[in-house]
RNA sequence: CGCGGGAUAGAGCAGUAGGUAGCUCGUCGGGCUCAUAACCCGAAGGUCGCAGGUUCGAGUCCUGCUCCCGCUACCA
């Protein structure tokens, strides 16, 4: 039987379309993992959906003067056809609103309960009468405590950019009514993390030096080492999971409760819809739990979810949680609230059929140890001189000679010499090199050590010259020739991970129509003598500077 | 203030047991002409954030400092 993974992406938060950094942090690494999994014969099942609870999305409500619903309804769609024109393969991309997610989140919260993971706690919080409701820290405005700017939220200040505590604002308001907010007593479920902290402590130890990044380990770490609290997992506000607990009336789950739990929903949503079972993929011990997420996430894969699993007794722990930093655009930070972003939606109008291109700017440029940037010059420089130059050229002038010498028959391999052994070696060992980085969320290098074969393959086409040996050593051209589409063969199926399209496209253009599994893409083996590809078809275009400089413009008059 | 991550050629990055600093792109020079003026070769370019220390020897270990990013709990 096959090894069997559940790997999830971060929940995006239907609160607007995502962007390139949303792309970068977490659905194109966990895309390329998964591609590769599925190469490699495993029983992998992909994971995500929109996460549509939470304070976010009712503000979002208020302000264009529609409903919660119509909010999530909106950027759901938009959300997913996103993924869809990226290649993004879940297996089910579901959302946290639908009743399936409800029942579960409910069912885990009841369990918890019965097992007395939890604690109420009386907390005070600003009311507004006017509105009957309690005030979630978004909701207060008020002078900020250290620069004096008079309209900083309750959590934070836009002007000087530091963080709050709602009870510090001077003058405080409620920006539903305007009026001054008063305190009143609440009382909330506490998920009490203090006593998962010394198994979390031992989990965490474990998976030192099995693959588990610094940034990810350092982080968990420093929250186990301050020692962990209760931690309010309920809260006051109409647009969530209902509490489903005596006194939790007007109360919903803390979106951060529901939304991982949503994993699980949306696995039990896959089983259903696919005649499958969804408990091997959660409870099994054998199987490996992957999450992908951004760096802002780490502590909720990394404590609070795990707790959450342990607590519940039967569900496995994360095998891994790859965490990527963050992508910046232009030097400056990726913000919604200030459209300095690069929405998907708006890129695949101005750049139709480029999906791949920006996919593999961002894997090769991806965040994986650090901050990274996106700039446009970047983008068109990697697209002119790897993609189109590197790549699309190499597959060009393989089909174009295959073509103009043997009429697009493949022609046959005669005697070898130590320059074709070495084609060879390197095309046998590009599996092996590749799906290990892969495995060990090197993402970035394992899309440069594929893009090294077509550097190979242009260095073995400018040192053998076939079209000077054309004219008086045939036999030789015809061994040239056919190693080089053995290049080319290879480059088509290794590249499915990072850039699905252009692969497909490839195989197309190589009319290639059997699908070998990862370990099994050799040279040799699955073009051979004889075999006719198809028309040479060029694979990427030029990037023009006016391109270019109109996307900047964009950016500057935002 | 505390904690975590980062600081390496013009740009983006590697450097995983301390031993003559690498890769990709860009720049300059040369070669080739099958190919989307693409490809191949060569060269220039770095006191590895700063200051100390350990060592025969440190980008790599230790100490202090500076700067950037993030976290610090109703912020996805």
């Amino acid at each position: 039987m096959s090894e069997r993974y559940t790997v999830t992406a971060a929940l995006p938060y239907a609160n607007g379309p995502i962007h390139i950094g949303h792309l970068a942090g977490a659905y194109i690494p966990a895309d390329i993992y998964v591609r590769y999994l599925r190469l490699k014969g495993k029983d992998v099942v992909f994971i995500c959906g929109s996460d549509e609870h939470g304070v976010a999305i009712s503000i979002k409500a208020k302000k264009e003067g529609i409903t919660p619903n119509e909010v999530i309804n909106k950027y759901h769609n938009i959300i997913k056809k996103s993924f869809e024109k990226f290649g993004i393969s879940f297996d089910h991309y579901s959302r946290t609103s639908s009743i399936i997610h409800k029942t579960t989140a409910q069912d885990f919260f009841k369990k918890m309960s019965q097992k007395k993971c939890f604690m109420l706690k009386d907390t005070i919080q600003y009311f507004d009468k006017e509105h009957h409701q309690f005030l979630p820290d978004r909701f207060v405005t008020g002078e900020c405590p250290k620069c004096g700017y008079e309209n900083a939220y309750g959590d934070q200040c836009e002007a000087c950019g530091s963080s709050l505590n709602v009870e510090d604002l001077i003058n405080p308001k409620s920006t539903l009514s305007g009026n001054e907010p008063t305190q009143k007593s609440t009382s909330h479920w506490f998920l009490k993390l203090d006593e998962s902290e010394k198994f979390l402590k031992e989990w965490i130890d474990s998976k030192k030096n099995k693959n588990w990044k610094s940034n990810v380990l350092g982080q968990v770490k420093s929250w186990l080492d301050e020692g962990l609290k209760p931690r309010a997992v309920t809260r006051d506000l109409n647009w969530g999971i209902p509490v489903p607990l005596k006194g939790g009336e007007n109360k919903v789950l803390y979106v951060w409760f529901d939304a991982p739990i949503g994993y699980i929903s949306a696995t039990k949503e896959w089983a259903n819809l696919n005649n499958k079972e969804w408990e091997s993929y959660w409870k099994e011990k054998e199987t490996k739990l992957i999450h992908f997420i951004g760096k802002d996430n780490i502590v909720f894969h990394c404590i609070i979810f795990p707790a959450i699993l342990k607590s519940m007794g039967d569900f496995i722990l994360p095998t891994n949680v790859p965490a990527n930093e963050f992508l910046n655009l232009e030097g400056k930070k990726l913000s919604t609230s200030k459209n300095w972003a690069i929405w998907l939606d708006d890129f695949m109008i101005d750049f139709p059929g480029k999906q791949d291109v920006l996919r593999y700017v961002l894997t090769v440029n991806a965040p994986e140890t650090k901050d990274n940037d996106f700039t446009w010059n970047d983008f068109q420089l990697k697209n002119n001189s790897e993609l189109v130059a590197i790549y699309g050229n190499f597959v060009n002038r393989v089909t174009v000679l295959i073509h103009k010498y043997y009429r697009g028959v493949v022609p046959s391999k005669n005697e070898l010499n130590d320059d074709d052994n070495y084609i060879f070696d390197q095309l046998t060992k590009a599996p092996i090199k590749i799906g290990s980085l892969i495995n060990e969320f090197k993402f970035r290098e394992g899309c440069k050590e594929m893009m090294n074969l077509a550097r190979i393959g242009n260095k073995y086409l400018a040192d053998e010259e076939p079209w000077k040996k054309i004219k008086n050593h045939t036999k030789r051209v015809e061994t040239i020739m056919y190693n080089a589409v053995q290049i080319a063969v290879s480059l088509a199926f290794l590249s499915a991970p990072f850039i699905p399209e252009t692969s497909e496209k490839l195989l197309k253009i190589l009319n290639i129509k059997i699908y070998p599994t990862w370990n099994h893409i050799l040279p040799n083996k699955i073009i051979k003598s004889g075999h006719e590809i198809g028309t040479p078809k060029l694979l990427f275009d030029k990037i023009e500077d006016e391109q270019i400089s109109i996307q900047k413009e964009k950016l500057i008059n935002r």
